[in-house]
Parts: structure tokens; sequence; C-alpha cells
DNA sequence: AAATGTTTGAAGCGTTCGTTTGACACGACC
DNA sequence: GGTCGTGTCAAACGAACGCTTCAAACATTT
């Protein structure tokens, strides 16, 4: 078969997907390259032949997972900064332009939606734990990115609330994909599409008012202990 | 041995912070009790002897660290609406009823600060997975007063809408905590106890702004999809 | 057709898992 | 002293784990 370019052959995609179904429903870790191999009808040794070990595998499938989300990110900043350069951007875009990266890969997806959400937020939620240095360099980036942009935009709040502000609206987001995904999906409706955008479209309003301006910690609880981010 | 009343057995107590400590540091599934028999200084069987299994165990650990949280969550929530009856409780108090418990049972554990909300984070994170049932319907007791409380503090906010907005103050604090105590704690400082108060304080001003009135979704976009707590 | 490189198959490697077993030690009670 | 219940111990159980091996099957190129 002339598989053009770099393209992976039929069985490590279906290696591949059926990995990324058991790791939504059941974690990296609970998931056996047995269970991988039983669902996709291949063979043991398969993983290890294409992916060289399991853990290349669970790497690839975080990097499949996570990469798209962030270069989407990356560029909804791009476009917010360079549409009005020198200007700041406002809070409502930003936290948009973190959030709504996480619906755009689904439709690519072969998982359904409810899969791909829990399998997005179970790689988020890894984070620092075991994470692939790559992965967790880029995850730095962004965070790093967002956080400047974040300070411009709320230039009266500390750098400490700033950071734990951003914090809780990560969380916010982490959970929103965990609870949605997972055995028991928070929310359920019949366009399914919709559910999640409207979903995330409440958390981006929560969001906006959680960060933004004119609720700081007074001065001496704010000094006290020292933030330091994690990335 | 005459053990006053049903007091565990020194041998048992070994057992039980030493899991404590696994699970907090790598989570309950990354644990075998061999590592715990390990650092317990304890023979292999010595965990089904006293808890009958390692589920058992791991149950046995998961209702001391949350039963204590949720009983004081009711409590201040019982005391908060006996303090005005007839009137309703402000959006803050309520926050800081379901939070604030976080910290409370700390002194008392014998597990240093970072791991124990370590735990804290991994039991609440846990939820609806692989939760014993008991305690999974007494995580939904709390959400049902809780939820009912909130509605009654923000009455023009929709039912939709403010189980969401719940739903990402609870995430917050579950980030928060997993990553307070995780191998690399968001934040750093000397009083050590002081500093996981303030940010949980952050938190609750986070919420409260994130939660009250004033930034409701348009009524189309509200009265799309059905949303139904897992709870 | 022969040679070459790639992918699959069944079997087994050594290790670790949760759990069970049976022997043994010790204080309490008749 | 004998017996019982309680707790601890080393040893072992069967099952499952990640991974390797090697030959057969396949595709592609000479």
């Amino acid at each position: 078969m002339q598989t053009s370019r770099e393209q992976e052959s039929g069985a490590k995609k279906k290696l591949r997907i059926a990995a990324e179904q058991l790791f939504a429903e059941k974690g990296f870790e609970a998931v056996s390259v047995r269970d991988i191999t039983q669902r996709s009808k291949s063979n043991v040794a398969a993983v290890n032949y294409h992916f060289g070990s399991r853990d290349g595998l669970v790497a690839s499938v975080l990097e499949r997972c996570v990469t798209p989300v962030n270069a989407e990110r990356i560029a909804r900043l791009d476009k917010l900064e360079k549409k009005a350069p020198g200007k700041v951007v406002a809070l409502e875009d930003l936290i948009g332009a973190f959030v709504y990266p996480l619906v755009h890969g689904v439709e690519k997806s072969e998982l359904s939606e409810n899969l791909y959400y829990s399998l997005l937020g179970r790689a988020f939620a890894q984070q620092v734990d075991g994470l692939p240095q790559q992965i967790e360099e880029q995850m730095q980036g962004v965070m790093r990115r967002f956080t400047r942009a974040f300070g411009r935009a709320l230039p009266t709040v500390s750098e400490a609330d700033m950071a734990w502000r951003i914090h809780f609206m990560v969380g916010g987001v982490v959970w929103l994909l965990m609870r949605q995904g997972g055995g028991s999906p928070v929310v359920q409706g019949k366009g399914q599409s919709v559910v999640i955008e409207t979903a995330l479209g409440r958390l981006v309003r929560f969001a906006v008012a959680g960060m933004g301006e004119g609720h700081e910690l007074d001065a001496q609880a704010a000094k006290g202990p020292q933030v330091l981010f994690d990335f």
C-alpha cells in the first residue's frame, strides 16, 4: 500500500483510536496494552512495534490531544493581539481564546463527543505529574503568553491575584471537561455539540466575572504569602 | 490490649497513615498494598486482615477524608440559616461555608499540610467514578442543600445557570487542592497554614464574583440545552 | 521470481499484583 | 494448664502486567 507521506498505517491508527477510547473511559493508568489490543483486534506486540512501548502510546495520544488545542489557543491570541496593536485585548476575548479551542478539534476526532472531552480533561488534568517534557514545555509557553496578556488586560490586579484567578479558571475548564465526558455527564442535550459550547459560554461568563477587577484582596492579605506559578 | 471503645489498633492506624500518605503522593490507583505495608513496616497480609481488602482500605481512607469536611459544611450552613431565619444567606457566606471546611481537618490529620490537601483533592476529584455509595450519597445530600441555598441567595439566576456556576466553583476548589498538594505546589510560603487559607480566600472572592448576578446568559442561549446535575 | 523490508501471530519471558493460607506468638478467661 | 480469640508472619497462590522473541505472512522492490 502506497501510503502517501508520513501518514500512519491503518493498524497503527486502529491502535491509537482504541487507546484513546479506553484512556477516555478509564484513565491513562487503568488501561493495559492487552485491553487496547483486544479492542482494536490486534496483537499484543503491535503496541510495542508501532509505539515502542506503552508509554510511547500514551505520549502519542497526549500529544495528539493537547497540541492542537494549544496551537489554536496561540493562534487566537495572536489574532486578537494583531487586530488591535498597542491596545489591550478585552478580558472576555482572552478567556474565550483560552477556552473555546477545546471544542475546536472534536469534529476531527474519531471519538464521540463525550469521550473526546473526557480524554481532553484527563490530559489537561495530568499536567506536571506525568506529561512528556515536550508537552509540558508547550503548556508552560501557552500559560506564560496568556498570563502576560491577562496582566495587560487587568493592570490593577496584582500578579499574585492574577496567577490565582487564572488558576481557578483553568480548574473550571478541566473540571467541566472531566465531568462532561466522564461516566455521568453533567449535561445532557439533544444537539450535543451545542451543549458543550453553551457550557463553555457559561464558563467564560463565570470566569470573566471572577477574574475581572473590583474584588481585589486588600493589601494586607495579598502581600502575605509568596505566590509562584508552577510553569 | 484493652482498647477503649471502638478505637483502632496501633497497627491499623499505622497502616491507614501510610496509605493516606501514599495515596496523597501517587493517587489511589497507583499504590500497591505492598507499597503500603512496606512503608508502615507491617506484613502484606495486614491490609486484608484489618480492612478486608485493598478496596476496603481505600474506602476507609476516603470516608475519613470526605465525611468531616461535609459534616462541617452542613454545620456551617445550618448555623448561617439559623442565625437569620426567614432571611436569605449572603452569597459570600454560602461559598465560605462550602470552601473553608476543607482546611478544618488539617490539624487533626497526621499528614503534612500539602499531603493532606493533595489527598483531599484526589478524594473529591474521584467523585462519581469510584466512590463508595455511602460517600456518594453524602456528597449528593450536601450538594442538594447548597444548591437550594444558592438558589435562594440568587433568585434571579436560572436553575440551569446556578447549577453550572456551582459546578465551576467546585472545579476551582478541587483544582486548587490537587495542585496545591501535588508534586509541585502552586503556592509556597513560610507560614504554610496561612497560605492555603489565603488561596481559599481568593477562591471565595473569585467564586462570589463569578456566581453573582449581573452576567446571566441571555434567554435564548439559556433555554437551549437541558441541564441536569449529576447528583 | 527472488530478494528485501514491513507487519502480524502465538507463545513465553520475568515481574508484580491482590489475596489466601497455615503456622506461630501472646494475653485473657474458665 | 488448657483453650480461645486476636494479631503477625513468611510463603505461596493464580492472574495480570509490560515486553520480547521468532517464525510466518505480507508488501515492495529488484
